[in-house]
DNA sequence: AATTATGTTCCGATAAAAGGAACTTGTTCG
DNA sequence: CGAACAAGTTCCTTTTATCGGAACATAATT
């Protein structure tokens, strides 16, 4: 975490607020990353000036609302997000529990957006927030279609639950089960109890079809029994088909500009 | 926009990149913020390095998903937020249109959070953007109850609209009208067709009264007709006072850390 | 009122940013 | 197919802003 220039070192004072889930004094977050007071002052002055950094009523400092508009930008920037919305909103509506976008950004499975359902018991994934490759329904998906989008992780898989998959052989022979079957299933391999079924978002005709997100539903495994997996699996399909095909209809009109 | 420090000009990227909309070169980047190709695009590294700028399939720079986390846990830091979006949520549902949540941070009115309507016809104000003061009718609120948290605009206030109130006495007298009955009407003063309704989420007992925010309900003006102004008024002050509710009985509950 | 913790300002040494220019890569047009 | 152009990246010297210890100011605590 050491040796970075100033740009990386205010960025990591955002991360670190946004980490601590708390308000907190210059001092604390000096030392958290290792700064002296004036510097990291300094940096929280700069990040102030624009809007970044906020302080409460005791001075502490916070994020800032401008992030909020820029962080809100950025995911309406997202074609998938923008296509994928209203269908997301659709289902979760319809099945009451929460669906969401999951796709690959910088080698990392990345949330891109969630429409929570309506149940007391309901998964709740943070938009913005990475997942697991290895231990997720999205992850087999990519494993299974579009392997050269993330970041293989070393040989020595994290075994979050009795049921994670940490041998590269069944995870291989997963992914060639989920490329056959079009779908993906978790079932208490990343957090027990709950499941997730995954369909791949997927552009383009022919030769050159290309992921570009998933489809995923959670539950409370038990939920997703009752409901029964097979209906469900082809809802969510049919979910990811819509959003691929608001995709293909949508493109042309996100013009370049100059 | 001269004469900045690195942070600063590092974060004018973002929100350049934001206010384009569109991928942007590192030309085109240098060109409008004035800077040489070099240094913009040393910026642009520093902050890829930390994923808030991104590049897409043509190597052209967009803001990254990294804003997006930091962004909706700026949000989620606010408690007026996290008290609001469930009862945002079922006014929109119940009411078929857009309800919001606005509270004055530096000065500015922001607009914290939403939960949009179902018409086809429906406001969609942009969570983390800044609204007038003059001419909206949470900013009269504010004039009303919270004029301090509020920066007065110089004289010239600006007619948007001919219904747009430019006079200082009138928006005073408006104020006072509000104060009286405890809520707040805009009926196409900002945006011909839009009317909002907008009721004080205030916290604390007696004389150290305070409002944290408000809630306003957007709508086409007919459509706000339609349904009965003072029903309507009603239920937004009745959403506004949940609202305080749950902060009054959340606010113990937010300890302190270390 | 004294003490302690915390935020802010000051300033010389120094490393890092600035920015012009050369180099590389990819695209367009004859 | 190759030349001309445009955009991105790297290089390198000058200059300036960052660094960080320490003094100062301010607010909370006992």
């Amino acid at each position: 975490m050491e040796s970075a220039g100033t740009v990386e070192k205010a960025v990591d004072v955002l991360f670190h607020l946004h980490a601590a889930r708390a308000p907190q004094g210059v001092t604390a977050i000096g030392q958290a990353l290792g700064m002296p007071k004036s510097s990291t002052h300094r940096l929280l002055s700069a990040l102030g000036r624009r809007g970044l950094v906020e302080r409460d009523e005791r001075g502490q400092y916070r994020t800032g609302i401008a992030l909020v508009a820029l962080g809100l930008g950025a995911l309406e920037g997202e074609p998938v997000v923008a296509a994928g919305r209203p269908v997301l909103e659709a289902q979760a509506r319809e099945v009451g529990e929460t669906f969401f976008l999951v796709a690959a950004r910088a080698g990392k499975l990345r949330v891109l957006d969630k429409a929570e359902g309506s149940g007391f018991l309901r998964a709740a994934p943070q938009v913005g927030s990475a997942v697991p490759v290895h231990a997720t329904a999205v992850g087999k998906l990519y494993l299974a279609f579009g392997s050269d989008q993330v970041a293989q992780s070393g040989t020595p898989l994290k075994a979050f639950t009795p049921r994670t998959l940490t041998e590269p052989r069944s995870l291989q022979s997963a992914a060639r089960a989920v490329r056959r079957r079009g779908w993906a299933l978790n079932r208490d391999e990343w957090i027990p109890g709950l499941s997730v079924l995954a369909a791949p978002i997927r552009t383009g005709r022919g030769g050159d079809e290309r992921m570009v997100g998933a489809v995923a539903l959670a539950a409370a495994t038990p939920r997703l029994e009752e409901l029964g997996t097979d209906a469900l699996a082809r809802r969510v399909r049919r979910a990811a088909e819509q959003i691929a095909a608001r995709l293909e209809v949508g493109a042309p009109g996100r013009g370049r500009s100059r």
